[in-house]
DNA sequence: CGTCAAATTGAATGGGGTCAAGCGGCGTGG
DNA sequence: CCACGCCGCTTGACCCCATTCAATTTGACG
């Protein structure tokens, strides 16, 4: 259904919340130039595979619009979710370090991309120097998701880690006209592998905060109620500033 | 007991692994000017600490001898272990994105360490090609530490967590002499708080792995009987290359 | 309207948490 | 030098929460 090269303006709308906008804009708008820039827009279909593991080609892509999930598979086929990709978020940091990409990124929609050669990165960082200082804010923000993660899972309940995951994905989706509600873009099973759950604890937790009127959910929509509830039951700070979940450069 | 400034054999000798020695001897070998260079070399006694969450000052830090632990507080008031920071290893980049220390450093014994200011790191990047190509590698490195504690974290039997915990310290102590043994520089508590587990249940699967004949503990002290099998609790691929826990730089 | 996938709900089992006691090493002070 | 006390680690017993298996409902789509 994506189409190879997408419609101009909504590219140029979807570069607003992107990390990589002042990277992108820095060599040239993609958009202007969708061949020969840095950043080359492309689409792919939900359930479509951007990357493996074990690919050599290592690039880096941003989100313009849709959602991603990057997932490692165990020696006993089990399927871990080691994030979630937005629009104007990365993916394929990975690949940094060794030009390798050691996770495989699925779509969970169709979706909008940029693709960014990693050696054209470390080399166009290179030549310039503000460029690779700001490359440098993009990674240690990137780093801060994989810490916020780490932090919900050292969290024992099923329910301070569902409260923290709904929060988190209710600031990075920034809610959007005044009431605070979102739509879930990847499944239940999704969620319990990426929260280190078993999807019917997914979906009973989600019922006992509907019960404790802290949320409204109707499959894959939720509504928070009660914000600052919510952040409790998820163990967080009272102080909104100062500690996690505050990643976007 | 550290001294301000350590012996200068001492330190000669531990940046053969320091993942900053690139950076480091690009811009002056801080043994040799310990006051000017960038890297300032110094120490801090077991159970001191670093940097709190919410410091200003923003630093990264590279371990010469020691070891660190990163931690971050709930609100309930329960310590969350992100990292150990074994000699070699860096810590302090979440203050990269936003100049701003998100977590605790604590020394879990007496450490040497060197001192990199972050304005530091991004002007000289900004100012040396290769060097800002080459901390987007130790960065993209270090986030993939972070992502092996995710995918540890995932796994949901504790005997798993406990062998990929133990796997994963072998690889970066590095066996020193032929013989795969090692010494945790942490307690079982520090354990419990990294592994997401109590510290009464590592004791337990610690005993459970010594009685399959996988691993001899007595006290810190580990000693590796059977590497694979080890590996196979810990649902690692067999193949060690392509797969997680190669974040050496 | 039928089909299939996704999500909810129920019941039973088990692994890990919690509380508690016991053990061992080590440093301090008598 | 030894006794004491503290701290870290181990081990046991009990209970609870999450997993598992299973059935049902809901919703999307042809």
């Amino acid at each position: 259904m994506a189409a190879p090269v997408p419609d101009i303006t909504l590219l140029r709308r979807s570069c607003a919340p992107c990390t990589l906008r002042q990277f992108c804009q820095h060599v040239g708008l993609p958009q202007r130039t969708p061949g020969s820039a840095l950043g080359k827009p492309f689409g792919v279909n939900r359930g479509d595979s951007l990357f493996r593991a074990g690919d050599q080609h290592g690039r880096v892509y941003a989100v313009r619009t849709g959602a991603m999930k990057t997932v490692a598979v165990t020696a006993d086929g089990e399927e871990h979710v080691l994030g979630f990709h937005l629009p104007g978020e990365l993916l394929g940091l990975d690949s940094l370090a060794t030009g390798v990409h050691c996770a495989e990124a699925v779509a969970l929609a169709d979706t909008q991309l940029c693709e960014f050669p990693v050696q054209g990165i470390l080399s166009r960082s290179a030549s310039s120097p503000e460029l690779g200082a700001r490359m440098l804010q993009v990674l240690g923000s990137s780093a801060l998701g994989c810490r916020v993660h780490v932090d919900l899972l050292l969290r024992r309940q099923a329910d301070e880690r569902v409260a923290m995951f709904l929060y988190d994905l209710l600031l990075r989706l920034g809610r959007r006209d005044g009431q605070p509600s979102l739509t879930l873009p990847m499944s239940r099973e999704d969620v319990g592998r990426y929260l280190g759950l078993a999807l019917e604890t997914v979906s009973r937790s989600l019922t006992r905060l509907q019960e404790d009127a802290l949320i409204e959910v109707s499959g894959r929509s939720v509504r928070v109620l009660d914000e600052d509830r919510l952040r409790g039951v998820a163990m967080l700070p009272d102080t909104p500033s100062g500690s996690p979940l505050e990643r976007q450069a």
